[in-house]
DNA sequence: CCAAAAGTGTTCGGCTTACACCCATGT
DNA sequence: ACATGGGTGTAAGCCGAACACTTTTGG
């Protein structure tokens, strides 16, 4: 198997930016945490390939997937490359199949196991693009419900970005950029004054 | 063969932004205008194998070479995969070998043959890439001589982008992002007043 | 009435843009 | 002396960053 895909299927949760790893089922680094991947199968394509990934461990397929990096000498097969693309997912519509063999997990990609290959130069790297792209593009659309109150957006942005931004410019920015808007409804939870939700303006990647 | 490499080779001459394209030598699309590429020596590397094919085609091999994109579905056999690098060369340096039988030749991008394959999106992707590029990198330097009059600069500039700059921003920003510095001497190019000469700060690649 | 998160405007500094004239040289 | 490209400064608008108080609700 000469050309392999490798998704790194990312999220925020409870304020952190996780990524979903699995068990290895061969050899070499049989049973360490790696990113999930594999051969492509006859006639298919390298986004075919990764969205079937995608779909086999977290059943959802209309997300955000895109084309990372090839990397060559990963597994010291020489010849062989793999095609690394990145997802970006809402954790609550995942449902990872705990009785998979290989025991699908989210870490957070501040607190990495041990893994195989160098999938950790993998991991990095999809964070890099993740945070450029987040600047410059509604991506994060893909990490969010349909309708969602404007401090869970903040709260996604300082997950990936690790530091806290201001309430106002925040919100001036996602409004006046238009990636967001107001959806007229609002929602209560907890003691204290319910939020607006909102909503992104499109549920496509764009371009700011 | 199922894993090849595909190198864009850009370059500015005569205010124009040019690419370098090939005969092809094999089928299909036999004698077509295309990019260069290959397949791999045993246990090279992707990064290596388009260095390879940069110094076969250009004489040149200290410039500035990126991976661009993984393509599938190129040539329409199944299962293999070209994988896009682009390299920017100053064209005064390179010696293309006007013996060999695949006759490579620089054509403006702005006016380029019919290709072989889609090579036509891969050439406008490397472009978008590059045009990218200038903005927040240093990459230019790989477009010129060691010293150079800003005007010089500036052109090389404007031919990517297609458009004009204002002189004085132009020298401002330069300046003022540490991509240049004054090399103290200057030099005449005809009957007005000697230019000053500059230099890159760092001719390696680097994020301003 | 208290705790908790939601919502709201203004000021300042820096960066980008637009714009016009004098300088040094060769012929 | 004139033609040619080289070199220079300033003002205006826009954008990002910093910053504190009031509102609404549940308990």
């Amino acid at each position: 198997m000469q050309v392999a895909v490798l998704v790194v299927i990312l999220t925020v949760s409870e304020e952190e930016l996780r990524v979903l790893l699995i068990h290895r089922s061969g050899e070499p680094y049989l049973g360490w945490w790696a990113l999930p991947g594999g051969g492509l199968l006859p006639a298919e394509t390298l986004a075919a390939a990764s969205a079937r990934k995608l779909v086999e461990e977290t059943g959802v397929s209309d997300v955000y997937l895109e084309q990372l990096f090839t990397f060559d000498g990963l597994d010291a097969e020489p010849g062989s490359v793999a095609v690394a693309y990145f997802a970006l997912v809402d954790a609550r519509r995942v449902r990872l199949r705990a009785e998979a063999a290989w025991e699908p997990a989210w870490f957070a990609v501040a607190a990495l196991p041990e893994l195989a290959f160098d999938n950790a130069r993998v991991i990095d790297y999809a964070i890099t693009r993740l945070r450029n792209k987040l600047v410059y593009t509604n991506v994060a659309y893909s990490l969010l419900p349909q309708a969602f109150p404007l401090s869970d957006l903040q709260a996604v942005y300082e997950s990936i970005f690790g530091r806290a931004f201001d309430k106002r410019n925040f919100r001036r920015r996602m409004l006046s950029q238009g990636i967001i808007r107001p959806t007229g409804r609002t929602a209560a939870r907890g003691a204290h004054r319910p939020a607006e939700l909102y909503e992104f303006s499109s549920r496509q990647p764009m371009v700011l």
